[in-house]
DNA sequence: TAATTTAATGCAACTGAGTTGCAAATATAA
DNA sequence: TTATATTTGCAACTCAGTTGCATTAAATTA
């Protein structure tokens, strides 16, 4: 449906991907944003600011529901194709910016593939 | 901690990916095996036969947990990097054979890369 | 600026996949 | 056949995410 009011849970959540620049998951969102706003808006506010091709969201390893900020999307569609890296030892998840080649495959018409990445990252990695 | 004994619950459920060369999600399972076995068996068995390098896990796009058989894997590691396809029109959720080439990342040590390709199958593409 | 409209919010209760603890059942070794 | 250790069923639980509905508050209009 999309955003279509300004409002105070709408600025306090996009602020949170303001000084964030990787991925935040919806329940550490809930977690920083509690006694300020309810979880089931968090939820909706993030749902909306998707549609609307502001964030986009995806599921870690353990099917947890992500959002970060989108570079090349709109109302129009997502062109989040990137890979996401979670690091397997902080947590901390990102968007890369490289491009995974996906083969075609016989037979069958690919539409959207997901790529998740697990492993260690810059600071965890010594 | 993998299989000991040869129940009949692991023999019901083996049989299933017998018959079935796709992949199964755990709660198509339940509903398959429903009043003969309880589904916390079904969650242990199939997490034994995972152990045992037997079957492989892994989410599909909603979080939903599917296993499928595993031809390279054994108690000592899975080798299950292939991606899986899941047909966005009929659900079927398949292993590809194929290899997905992940790129070096700097600064980050790739460990695992777990990849879902969404589409149409042979049967719905048209 | 006040009144009106309609989107956004909070709350409580719910859903559903997956998990846990424990007593009872059953496969396997002795 | 008996002993013992694994497996199972059951019921109750966890927890991320959702739904319905009454209330609140943006934004529009007069």
């Amino acid at each position: 449906m999309g955003i279509i009011r300004r409002t105070k849970s709408v600025e306090m959540l996009l602020d949170e991907f303001q000084k964030d620049s990787g991925a935040i998951s919806v329940i550490e969102l809930i977690k920083r944003v509690n006694s300020k706003i309810n979880k089931t808006t968090v939820y909706r506010v993030l749902d909306n600011l998707e549609d609307d091709g502001i964030l986009h969201s995806f599921l870690d390893k353990n099917g947890i529901k992500w959002y970060a900020k989108c570079y090349d999307c709109s109302t129009a569609g997502h062109s989040d194709a990137h890979p996401h890296f979670q690091c397997i030892n902080c947590g901390k998840v990102d968007c890369l910016t490289l491009e995974v080649n996906i083969p075609k495959i016989p037979d069958r018409e690919v539409m959207v593939a997901q790529v998740l990445i697990q492993g260690k990252c810059k600071a965890c990695f010594v």
